[in-house]
DNA sequence: TTTAGGG
DNA sequence: CCCTAAA
């Protein structure tokens, strides 16, 4: 009986909270799949990724040339189209950078009409919005490619980049080096990506950001600005991070009501001069209303400008764009004659942003509707400090509809939050070194306190790339085949049955690898300088822990200090021999099209990395590095990693014997979806992270577990450190769910190469020596300007190379496995759809950013609308089905009435529960009403 | 395809 | 999460 009726409302009278861009009903003519198609070139893209991800470092070369290059993502050349160019915007995260006085623009332009909305911040330095609008770059891996629909979603992690050249400068003076970033909120479901989902971006590094959103958290964005400081002081490399110094600004929105400005600035070295620089960030949202300053327009999305948002002008008729179509939304809302309460507009937020003790940069207020843009500026008051590789933490809080919220920054990260989540908190950080892409976000939020640990995984995290799911980030553990915990539902006489999986989960399970968490382990190791990144996420955990009850990760962090760090720098990868045949007419596109095809096959089909000692396959996967002879002391060159393909055999995960780590799911894998990018943006929690499942190990090997999509970001960036990892990835988490990444973002990647033989095939030298050549050219492109590529798949694939830079073949060595002789064929299509195999999807458990998203969703919308609410709230999250936010539902409700102590999983807030229980109630009671009313 | 529910 | 009946 309930069904149906509950279209009715608008809400139920006890929620408060913001409204969400409603934008999404329009969809509905897209069926549910709409998600599934984008992407293609995106999973490419995710696959390079995670190639490049676990490469890491090779081609560093190639980026330490070109600053800001470097904070591309990459590998996402793939993705041709046009979106992908912002999603980078996290990348430049690392960058150090002083705060050095600015004052000056507050008031610059900020004559906005909007209401209250306008925040300034001012921040040191120059400040410029780094949107990654290379075409190499293209890290899209942020984005989801969910978020490349139609929706203008990701407009909202968009940076524009200055380096880039060309790109976006509006004021451009350089004097001022204002830059004008314009941020959209389409919707704000459609957000989040970044993380996810977005992007899940294959452990993008930097990307963090995107989309990871989970679902949806569209609600919050996030924008972040770097600034390359043009300034002279390249230079000044003693700060470990490039010559480019860069003041990192990110605004986040959530929903409406919020807007939260980090700057992160980054350390430069004192003497270098710093110039005052004045961000400005226009931020549309959608809650703003277009009412103010910016005119509806008709939709068109913000994501034009992703890619290559050309002037600011442009950028504002984005916002507007985006802003109209949420008009539309609204429009129609009321047309359905929903009373309830369009909170969207409403409230009144106002941020307090605390940098460092130094201040409280901003802190603005802004009404509910009126405000149209809001004009971020950022001053920044101190003078910089530098502290080199130490990730400064920051704490922000926020009081939004007063609640506080407390973020954590990390250098030069920003992350996305996940929009409804205010809590998830993000950490990037950068490394420096030659190489920044180093950069890494690690996101934990926990508003009850997580209770995934970390790990330091060793070699055996490795799924960095893998997930991220449009948009999430988050952590799943992989339980393992066996491991799998059934979920409970809401029925309480389930839980018996099912107990004796579950018991896993808890003992082990608590560990949670993100992506990105793998990410800085192996850059940890890599690096050897624990001491910044390591002491990053230290801090940063730390200071979550504060919040969560759990301290575990402290512990962890704490321990790890303690320990002796092994510095690994990996320079390529041993990879199977790669075979690709071509006639003798065939151009040299033709050639690298194809090496690439065949190199993203393989990886399509899975990948582990098994680590060599002496040329020798390491079998022990429990011995630790000492162990089998990594130390210190040893050389380096005695260490070497190969990728080899993945069993076919679905345990690939499961089996906990091999020292391989799956950087991507055979294709037997119950789920192999690549997580291309999380989210956009900040969404970033995108989801595309590929989640390795390390199966059994996770107790095992003392919890590494993976978490495969952090990018999205459920609302963006949802990635937490412990809990998830959005692919989180720099800023943002993205997240990618294997799963998910294949539907929603990559259909293509998870393509199998099957193999034939063949005559006549171009050995993998040439192969090699191909990529290498894009490599190179990719970088040199980087340097330019800005390199607009033309073709898609050309740009694709030289940013996936460069920009992840890490893959480099080698066919000299091959790994035992390889296939010889042979062509490789991809297969097309299977991944996809793990069911029909007759596999289960992996558990991926939903965040508390995920939770609150849906709560505040369930609110707005009803129970009975679950395609609404996946749209407003999930967009990105391609692995959440409107099924499974029902379910979600349910055992929410369920655990709502039970007990704590019987609750299992990663706490979820009493608040939220309280809302979910007063939901629930209210809806139940509406549905209830309706259906007497239909009756009379 | 969505919704609603049982499992 | 899965599976399915209904719609």
């Amino acid at each position: 009986m309930e069904a149906r009726i509950r279209r009715v409302g608008g809400g139920f009278p006890g929620y408060e909270g913001p409204t969400l861009p409603r934008g999404l009903r329009s969809q509905r003519g897209r069926s549910g799949d709409a998600a599934k198609g984008h992407g293609v070139n995106l999973a490419r893209t995710g696959v390079f990724e995670l190639l490049a991800t676990v490469a890491g470092q090779i081609l560093q070369d190639a980026r330490s040339d070109d600053p800001n290059g470097a904070k591309q993502g990459d590998g996402e050349g793939a993705r041709g189209k046009s979106q992908s160019g912002m999603d980078s915007q996290i990348s430049g995260l690392d960058s150090v950078k002083d705060f050095t006085s600015v004052d000056k623009p507050q008031s610059s332009g900020s004559g906005n009409a909007y209401a209250g909305g306008v925040t300034h911040v001012s921040s040191v330095d120059e400040v410029s919005v780094e949107g990654s609008n290379d075409g190499e770059s293209a890290s899209c891996g942020a984005r989801s490619p969910a978020q490349e629909e139609d929706r203008g979603a990701f407009v909202k992690d968009v940076a524009v980049d200055e380096g880039s050249g060309a790109v976006v400068h509006t004021k451009g003076s350089a004097m001022e080096g204002v830059v004008m970033a314009p941020v959209c909120d389409s919707d704000m479901s459609s957000t989040q990506a970044g993380g996810e989902v977005g992007s899940p971006r294959c452990g993008v590094k930097e990307m963090v950001q995107v989309s990871g959103t989970y679902g949806g958290s569209r609600e919050v964005e996030r924008y972040s600005t770097e600034e390359v400081g043009a300034a002279a002081t390249s230079e000044g490399m003693a700060c470990d991070t490039a010559a480019e110094e860069r003041t990192h600004a990110a605004v986040e929105v959530v929903g409406e009501e919020m807007v939260v400005v980090e700057a992160g600035v980054g350390v430069k070295q004192a003497s270098s001069k710093s110039e005052a620089v004045v961000s400005e960030a226009l931020v549309c949202s959608k809650s703003m209303e277009a009412e103010g300053v910016c005119g509806p327009m008709d939709g068109g999305g913000c994501e034009g400008w992703k890619r290559s948002a050309t002037s600011v002008a442009e950028m504002q008729m984005q916002c507007k764009m985006s802003e109209s179509e949420e008009y539309g939304e609204s429009a129609e809302v009321m047309e359905e004659g929903e009373e309830g309460m369009e909170d969207d507009d409403a409230g009144s937020m106002e941020v307090e942003v605390e940098v460092e003790e130094r201040k409280v940069v901003v802190s603005g207020k802004s009404k509910g509707r009126g405000g149209s843009c809001g004009r971020l500026a950022v001053a920044s008051p101190g003078v910089a400090e530098c502290k080199s590789s130490r990730p400064m933490v920051r704490r922000v809080m926020s009081r939004v509809e007063g609640k506080f919220y407390k973020k954590e920054h990390g250098y030069g990260t920003s992350q996305r939050v996940h929009p409804e989540t205010m809590t998830t908190k993000l950490e990037s950080y950068s490394r420096s070194l030659k190489v920044r892409r180093a950069v890494k976000v690690a996101k934990r939020n926990h508003v009850g306190g997580t209770r995934a640990k970390r790990q330091h995984a060793e070699m055996e995290s490795t799924d960095s790339g893998c997930s991220e799911d449009c948009g999430y980030g988050k952590k799943s553990y992989l339980g393992g085949m066996g491991a799998y915990t059934r979920q409970r539902t809401t029925r309480g006489a389930a839980n018996k049955r099912r107990k004796v999986a579950d018991g896993s989960p808890k003992t082990g399970p608590d560990l949670h690898l993100s992506s990105s968490d793998l990410m800085e382990l192996e850059y940890e190791c890599v690096g050897g300088e624990p001491p910044a990144a390591a002491a990053k996420i230290r801090s940063a955990k730390a200071a979550s822990v504060a919040s969560s009850p759990t301290s575990r990760s402290a512990k962890l962090g704490s321990k790890k200090s303690a320990e002796t760090h092994v510095k690994l720098s990996i320079k390529s990868f041993t990879v199977p021999e790669l075979f690709v045949d071509l006639p003798e007419t065939a151009s040299v596109g033709s050639l690298k099209r194809a090496v690439m095809d065949a190199a993203m096959n393989l990886l399509g089909g899975g990948l582990r990395v098994r680590v060599l000692m002496q040329g020798k396959k390491v079998p022990d996967e429990g011995a630790t590095l000492s162990q089998i002879g990594i130390s210190r002391e040893a050389k380096a060159e005695s260490v070497g990693f190969m990728l080899e393909p993945s069993p076919v055999v679905t345990s690939s995960c499961g089996t906990g014997e091999d020292p391989l780590l799956v950087l991507s799911r055979a294709a037997n894998q119950p789920a192999p979806r690549y997580p291309v990018y999380g989210v956009g943006g900040v969404s970033g929690m995108g989801d595309g992270s590929v989640r390795c499942a390390m199966k059994g190990r996770a107790s095992k090997s003392s919890g590494t577990v993976v978490d495969p999509d952090p990018s999205y970001v459920p609302p963006s960036a949802s990635s937490e450190q412990e809990g998830y990892v959005e692919g989180r990835r720099s800023g943002v988490a993205v997240s990618v769910s294997p799963e998910e990444s294949v539907k929603g973002c990559n259909k293509h990647v998870s393509e199998r190469m099957a193999i034939s033989a063949h005559p006549t095939r171009v050995a993998a030298a040439g192969a090699l020596a191909a990529i290498r050549a894009q490599a190179d050219a990719s970088r040199r492109a980087r340097n330019e300007v800005e390199s607009g590529c033309t073709s898609p798949e050309s740009c694709g694939q030289d940013s996936a190379v460069g920009g992840s830079g890490a893959i480099i073949l080698h066919p000299g060595v091959s790994g035992g496995e390889n296939v010889g002789g042979m062509a490789l064929v991809p297969l097309r299509n299977k991944i996809a759809r793990a069911l029909d195999n007759g596999k289960r999807r992996v558990r991926r458990p939903f965040s508390v950013q995920e939770v609150e998203a849906l709560v505040h969703a369930v609110e707005k919308l009803g129970t009975g609308r679950w395609r609404d609410v996946k749209l407003r709230a999930f967009e990105q999250a391609k692995h959440r089905t409107y099924v499974d936010l029902k379910d979600k539902w349910k055992t929410l409700v369920h655990t709502a009435r039970i007990a704590p102590h019987q609750r299992r999983g990663e706490p979820v807030p009493p608040d939220l529960l309280d809302r979910v229980t007063r939901a629930h109630a209210f809806w139940t009671a509406h549905a209830a009403k309706q259906q007497a009313d239909l009756d009379s």
